[in-house]
DNA sequence: CACAGATATATCGCGCTGATACATATCACG
DNA sequence: CGTGATATGTATCAGCGCGATATATCTGTG
């Protein structure tokens, strides 16, 4: 983030919130002590921007830490991994509560629906910003791809849980019939 | 996991190896302690069933542990988070080095496509193990409904990112003609 | 001028990750 | 029958992150 324009702790938590969120969340206890560790690593330096009472620290890239993101950048990503509790319930239901199955399927399908509403209006807003520098170069093409799989992945998960909760419920009343 | 039957701690580590981990993983750090904390708690007994000089914990679900069982899925999924670096590294290609755009969407189209390769070799197990039992009743509906969509969701993913690959890679050539 | 909300940083307990250490049991193979 | 590889089992630890809260100042609005 601070490849870009250099920033305060604060500005950086405010950003991941609106867009990194998504695939990689960050909380002020992560944020502040990191950037003191990449200061004391000399990636990042520090500028004091307080106004009047208000303390504030600015942080820039140095020219190491523009190489250390190079460096990481061209290395294959390794972290991959997610934790979903609605799916860890619906693989546990069996033992414990089956008749909720078909209850958490469509839980599971509203979160992804909410997902995709709010990740659209982050789209939009990004339109918005970018009155029309040209046909070719949005944002960025990386991050708005993204952002777009965001969307997508959501709208396609919503679509598949709907029908699962459908799928579940049926062989539910059906299993019942039978019993 | 109690609910299906008492295990040790290094039988729930593999079992979670073997399936939740795609969307839940666990350490021995967090599974050792956490059956100390729940049998303090009441929630679970353990039982000495060493051999010979070989230690061994065998945990079984007390009464009350199955009632907060059924409390937890009751109630509806909160924690729904996820890491994934590769698309932090696409987030950020625009700012740190653009020409690699298209190479981590390949990249993330592999990982995705590798991921639905170890789900189904997951199913074809189970499937094996599970000889005829019904036409009706698998597994367990819930679990089964989770490992496909694990599936089918990475295998959607690899498409998509395989897509993505070739146009960012067609952007690239393309602007690169027009500088 | 008060007050809500935004800007800014710090702190802290608790839990988790990832790795390693240590020990015993089992099994295949010559 | 021995040996080495692998599986079973538990414990531990430093470092780090989460989530919440505390504290303070600045800005805009009615």
């Amino acid at each position: 983030m601070l490849a870009a324009r250099p920033r305060s702790g604060y500005e950086i938590k405010r950003l991941v919130d609106h867009s990194a969120r998504f695939f990689w969340a960050a909380s002020y206890g992560q944020i502040y002590p990191e950037l003191k560790r990449l200061e004391e690593a000399g990636l990042v330096a520090g500028t004091d921007a307080s106004q009047g009472g208000r303390q504030r620290t600015v942080y820039e890239l140095t020219d190491q830490g523009l190489r250390a993101a190079r460096d990481w950048i061209a290395r294959p990503p390794e972290v991959f991994e997610t934790r979903d509790e609605g799916m860890l319930k619906l693989f546990f239901a069996g033992v414990i509560e089956p008749s909720r199955a078909a209850e958490i399927a469509g839980e599971r399908a509203a979160r992804s629906a909410e997902a995709s509403r709010q990740l659209k209006a982050v789209e939009e807003m990004v339109r918005a910003e970018v009155p029309a520098e040209g046909p070719e170069y949005l944002p960025d093409t990386g991050s708005m791809t993204v952002l777009r799989y965001g969307i997508e992945a959501n709208e396609w998960a919503a679509a598949w849980w709907e029908r699962a909760a459908r799928d579940l419920e049926k062989q539910e009343t059906a299993s019942k019939g039978e019993v």
